[in-house]
DNA sequence: AAGACGAAAGTGGTTGA
DNA sequence: TCAACAACTTTCGTCTT
């Protein structure tokens, strides 16, 4: 795969970069933009699920994309030109009774992809999201309407769960507020179509990591790299004592990063930071509590109070 | 006046009988 | 299927800067 490298930021100028190979993220050190966003695609084709009705959906060869509606596979059976080519008149009735059959199945099925996969394309542009992930949500989408998912539900918010689902087998997670907006689809309802489908499809996903948000939520509240990577270290630390599990990510990572932004001196008001990690003032003050009382950071957040 | 703090009641989802 | 339960939100009053 080919990826174009940047060797300074362009907000900055800074040369001083991090990259963060997994994510496909790099992070201007001095300012903490998000230089780039460029995801490495180490997705594979986990297509292989188990009997269901008969039909296999099973193939090999090359990999072909999601994104076209028609799985850039041409699904002609054949053409008029192919008519003369067959011989007897058993071979011909043949010929024209699949070409029947297979253009009825295929035209439902391809009528609903190519809108759903429009749709796809505009949130995900809409959220900045990388190539890969567009891609393995528009296979999630695929799968569901070839197992019938999309039935009594609304396709757009099929495919707000299937991005969403994509955001978070890739580690670029967004929240289901941000979700919401960019679908218009309410986040109860992402959230519930995300679970079913899923569930549904036997994709497996593993809890987010509350870092995995912490480079956007710093970009937009304009801190630094210090403050940012001091909060990427309590959550370390926060794991390792069991204060993560079992808590909202996003509230975690809330809390990590206003403490990190006292102790750096360049202070956020807690409102602030639950706007933009989607989560309320009393989240973060419930985590915030947590954390400085097992890390004993209080001596350090008073320290930097003065400034 | 704005921000931080905490109590109390409500919501939606998970879990276990 | 239902009730208990944990996490989170909303709302509101009080304290601090």
């Amino acid at each position: 795969m080919r990826r174009t490298t940047i060797s300074e930021c362009p907000d900055c100028g800074s040369k001083d970069l991090r990259k963060d190979r997994e994510k496909g993220e790099v992070i201007c050190k001095e300012c903490g933009l998000v230089v780039e966003e460029k995801m490495v695609d180490f997705s594979q084709e986990w297509r292989d699920f188990s009997d269901d009705g008969g039909e296999s959906k099973r193939r090999t060869g090359a990999p072909s994309t999601y994104t076209q509606f028609d799985q850039g596979l041409g699904t002609e059976v054949g053409t008029t030109s192919d008519f003369y080519k067959l011989g007897s008149e058993g071979a011909k009735d043949k010929f024209f009774r699949l070409r029947k059959w297979q253009y009825r199945i295929s035209t439902a099925i391809e009528r609903n992809l190519k809108v759903a996969l429009a749709e796809l394309k505009r949130v995900s542009s809409f959220l900045k999201l990388p190539k890969s992930v567009e891609e393995e949500s528009a296979r999630i989408y695929t799968m569901a309407v070839q197992k019938g998912l999309v039935r009594g539900r609304s396709m757009e918010s099929v495919v707000a769960g299937a991005l969403y689902a994509a955001c978070r087998r890739h580690e670029v997670p967004r929240t289901l507020d941000e979700m919401g907006e960019a679908s218009g689809i309410e986040k109860k309802e992402i959230g519930r179509t995300y679970r079913f489908v899923t569930r549904e499809l036997g994709i497996n996903i593993l809890p987010s990591n509350p870092a995995d948000y912490i480079p956007r939520f710093a970009s937009a509240l304009n801190l630094s790299a210090e403050t940012q990577s001091r909060s990427v270290e309590i959550l370390e630390q926060a794991r390792d004592i069991e204060l993560t599990s079992g808590r909202g990510p996003t509230g975690i990572a809330a809390a990590a990063l206003y403490v990190s932004s006292l102790i750096h001196g360049e202070k956020r008001t807690q409102r602030e930071v639950a706007d933009v990690a989607g989560v309320t003032e009393v989240t973060i003050r419930n985590r915030y509590k947590e954390l400085i009382k097992k890390l004993k950071l209080t001596k350090e957040v008073e320290k930097n109070k003065k400034k």
